[in-house]
DNA sequence: ACATTTTGTCTGGTTAACCAATTTGGACAC
DNA sequence: GTGTCCAAATTGGTTAACCAGACAAAATGT
């Protein structure tokens, strides 16, 4: 366990030092947007690291929309200017690890707001999937079994049928780390299971019969202990 | 232009597919949660791509989750169930790219939760940097210049006034690309910018005040024609 | 029989060499 | 002077070989 601790901040502290030096690299050589960086091969001997580090940092700050890598071509700065690079790198670098509390928070405000997304634009598609997802869940319940996944994949199925692909890329990456939290914490029993159908079904009824309000009200409902539990930790 | 969209469509299906056939081992071997998988090496042969592929394909399934990798030991299935992994590589698999409409339409709802929480939680640090960023922002309309950069720079200080570092994280991914649509749609204009000012000043002073309700109110005055745009659209 | 050390074989991480595609710069024909 | 074309240099992507650390089983000493 400490390992992997110490082997993951090694690897953020030569990450985030690159970055920096990238950073500095821009702002000293005036490069304006859309120009060419360096290539990899000279930033790997400038700042006597791998290449593979040069190229991690590179796909981080690719990830953020600061970067664009064109193969055989070269690494671009983004077209977003000088000022904003700035002070996006800065924050990037002070990003810290999401912890369980903005999770939730983050969590409860997507699905307040996929589920009326997903009441309004559902195709009949989105709609079968849903259902399906909700049977399994139900008869998981039903067996008395662990339906935690089943829970999950219902309310990603929402977030599909929300037709935002950027909300539902979002759900996605928080998901998982929600149910480990939730394993963790034990946050889950019985008792909520057995609710859980009937809100589901309120959920699911509401975004089939096209009510947003309905739909938002329901989920509000379904969040209720989540809610409170969230705010107490 | 052309080769760009080509190489990357190139890129996400070999990734795609092995993606896939990963999903398939997990199932066809009956890998249980934090399982290891087989070594880089091992599935390289066994798919017949190289080991970069792979480990490409590794890092997106560990950067939604699935995933764990431990330097010297191996990779791990996430604790979360074979169902859910189904489920989740499934919609990964399906995940179109974001389009402008669902970019704008998430950057809305996660200010007016930001701005809210920056209200409630915001120190005195965070009131010193968005000042800071209002200045650069006010100065730059004052000259008649481009102030798009320090625009989004105020946003980002009230997502990391927030203390939710998940929505800071989400932030910091869409931002850069609205920026970009931003200048390639002509979204704002002079008269927009001189209002902004104005608009900004309003929301910072409610946060400052820590009242949310009215930096929530101000935000949404704020978004009134974006909000327009978007759902023209 | 037990505890300790050794050793052999994994792992993911790192590196350097190689590849195909692209760009570039100048030689050469007009 | 101008346009064309080809070879050489440069690019990011790919590969294969190598590394230090982790781990487990076997060997060894008590």
């Amino acid at each position: 366990m400490k390992i992997e601790v110490l082997v993951k901040d090694d690897n953020r502290e030569i990450q985030n030092s690159i970055i920096s030096k990238i950073r500095d690299l821009i702002n000293l050589k005036n490069l304006e947007p859309g120009e060419k960086l360096p290539s990899e091969r000279m930033l790997s001997e400038k700042f006597e690291v791998s290449r593979s580090n040069i190229r991690e940092a590179i796909q981080k700050l690719e990830f953020y929309g600061l970067l664009k890598s064109i193969p055989q071509s070269g690494t671009f700065v983004a077209n977003i200017g000088i000022i904003a690079l700035n002070g996006m790198i800065e924050d990037i670098l002070r990003l810290k690890s999401p912890d369980f509390k903005s999770l939730v928070e983050t969590r409860i405000l997507l699905e307040l707001k996929t589920v009326r997304l997903a009441a309004l634009r559902r195709t009949e598609e989105d709609l079968k999937q849903m259902k399906a997802t909700l049977e399994a869940y139900r008869e998981k319940v039903r067996n008395g079994q662990d339906a935690v996944q089943e829970d999950l994949l219902f309310h990603l199925a929402i977030a599909k049928a929300s037709g935002n692909s950027t909300m539902n890329t979002f759900m996605l990456k928080i998901t998982p780390e929600i149910i480990t939290n939730f394993a963790k914490y034990h946050v889950c029993d019985k008792n909520q299971a057995v609710l859980g159908i009937q809100e589901h079904t309120d959920i699911y009824n509401a975004i089939r019969a096209q009510d947003p309000s309905l739909a938002k009200q329901m989920m509000k409902q379904h969040f209720k202990e989540l809610y409170k539990y969230c705010y107490s930790v």
